[in-house]
DNA sequence: TTGTATGCGTTATCAA
DNA sequence: TTGATAACGCATACAA
């Protein structure tokens, strides 16, 4: 009683049923008109058997498979998880499944990432790309069979959501330069040099608006791993004069500055004040909680769903883009420049 | 130029290539030594025309998916996407897909999950249910068909991961008492009454061991919401006499506890001591950081997979049962019970 | 080594 | 309203 029972079939439930296959097929799918008498046979003879449709088979037959791929970048950031379950909880609604894959910023991964989704033959995808030139001809391809892919401003898509990081990363430089402090410490943790650039930019645009110059020994280049963030808000502790605020290019990065300094004896915000972008959940949870700028991550995956199935359903839908607000999310991490300046304790 | 473009297919491939399609098969899975002339002009074919092969297909003509199903609890919990991380992980080495599917502790949300994970004909599954009892039908079936399942202990399937939650939660009870408290709130923030029982029997048991009762109301049961975990943390430190320790049901629980308490001006671990279950990244974040029985979520993620895997590839191994380790990890939520002890706050 | 034929489970087209 | 039949793209048994 080990051996495999093969599941049953839209035959086996005909011939239970004592009707054709066709028959079974409208039943199961509501799709016609059927004698009470008939649907009540058919419906009976699946329960019975524990008919369950198979998908691949209505696949091959349809066209469509009722999933649609994600491909994230980084499992380990909660900033990624939140589009997931937005992206999940809209597709569930609509009846769609998720296939889930991680690239885990490595470009190998993302190709064969990327092409396992196709070969699945998903009805859509929602791409959160590190690599995008490297995938032209793919989503070409894919734009010229008609599976839709939306996605951030990397993906070339018709439809897109925008996070407005550009003006996140102002604000938020608004609100520091506003708190008096100068010297401030960016940790730039990213999966290549290219990322998040729209973040260094306005950093730096916002310091030499001021007149300043951007220092950059201010700029910590380092891999997106608490360890390697760690090690680069250390450095900018080390410096002389020390930043008297440390801003993440992400919230993690901040965590790992608010660690860093702690450690120190630092104290948050009297000593320095430390900011983070996203807005992940833990981030009002810390003491004190973090300034962040909110990426609105949880309803960006559901609109980005929304964008992917309704342009599913409907081709021919005019290109949408999808702008999230710009928030800022003062918290207790940030604080006046200290009164005292870190001045005095430059070495001779 | 707007309209769909069908996939080119195997036969295609072999009209270009002007052989059959048998060989293309052949010279795409490298399952027979082909000529090398042959092989060349299929080869080339394949990417002038990028052919990529139609799972749906392969499904249905072979009877596997390259497919595995995973069902997860709470997306909220930084835990259960360590399985997911896990589980990824291995998949993904061993060249199979992940449909992943959440079930927000919702038994219909768990039941649609499960169910179109059984439609997608996936090769086995790894499940944390929380309604193991409503499926016993569906897992039958799915054993008679020869789809290996796997999970934890609630999943009753032959290969197993052991989180000994009961162990881990006894030598936290002992490192607790051992420090001199006596009074330890318990947050039960849980999907079902039911869930973490054995962490909630440690805990009673270890009290009645020192010849204690249990005072229900250090119980404080909730749902799984930060919120509402952060309401049960308020109401324990509400008790006169306070708890001179809150121990959470996970980490998350924990975190709210670490709030609430740090909201009243109290310290951590000189005032309360505060502990949990899990070790998620950020617990080691926290200041101070947090002492929490490690699950070695990602570990056992990568496990279930393995066994999952290894089920699928050989249906006959002996089952196998992994237990993991045992691990509290000691950081600075948890001190000596104050020597001014809060008898003293007791009304008259 | 390569080609031909059949069927996987379903849906769609056509007849009845 | 219902039934018979073809076709989706691929893999396999068998023949050449």
């Amino acid at each position: 009683m080990r051996g495999k029972t093969a599941a049953p079939t839209m035959r086996d439930v005909a011939e239970l049923a004592g009707v054709s296959i066709q028959t079974v097929s409208l039943v199961v799918n509501g799709k016609a008109q059927i004698g009470e008498a008939t649907r009540a046979r058919v419906q009976e003879a699946v329960a019975q058997l524990g008919y369950i449709p198979h998908v691949a088979a209505q696949t091959l037959r349809s066209g469509h498979s009722g999933n649609i791929g994600l491909l994230i970048p980084d499992a380990h950031n909660p900033h990624f998880w939140n589009y997931v379950r937005g992206v999940e909880e809209v597709a569930v609604q609509r009846n769609y499944n998720v296939l889930l894959t991680i690239s885990n910023l490595d470009p190998d991964c993302e190709r064969r990432a990327l092409r396992s989704l196709i070969e699945q033959r998903v009805d859509g995808l929602v791409l959160m790309l590190s690599y995008p030139e490297l995938f032209c001809a793919e989503l070409e391809a894919l734009r010229r069979r008609g599976k839709p892919v939306v996605g951030d401003s990397s993906s070339c898509s018709r439809d897109e959501v925008l996070v407005p990081y550009d003006g996140m990363a102002r604000e938020m430089m608004a609100h520091l330069l506003g708190l008096g402090h100068r010297r401030i410490g960016l940790i730039h943790s990213v999966g290549r040099p290219e990322h998040a650039n729209e973040r260094v930019a306005a950093y730096c645009e916002s310091l030499t608006e001021l007149g300043g110059a951007v220092d950059e020994r201010l700029i910590a280049r380092c891999r997106p791993v608490f360890s390697e963030a760690f090690d680069a808000a250390q450095r900018l502790l080390d410096l002389r004069p020390r930043p008297t605020a440390i801003l993440g290019i992400c919230d993690l990065a901040a965590f790992s500055a608010m660690q860093a300094a702690m450690q120190r004896g630092l104290r948050i915000p009297q000593d320095i004040s430390i900011a983070g972008f996203d807005d992940i959940e833990i981030a009002a949870l810390l003491t004190p909680g973090l300034t962040t700028a909110r990426a609105h991550s949880f309803e960006a995956g559901r609109t980005l769903a929304r964008l992917l199935l309704d342009r599913i359903a409907d081709p021919d839908l005019p290109p949408r883009r999808v702008e999230m607000p710009v928030e800022l999310v003062i918290r207790g991490s940030t604080g006046p420049r200290p009164e005292t300046d870190i001045w005095k304790e430059v070495a001779p």
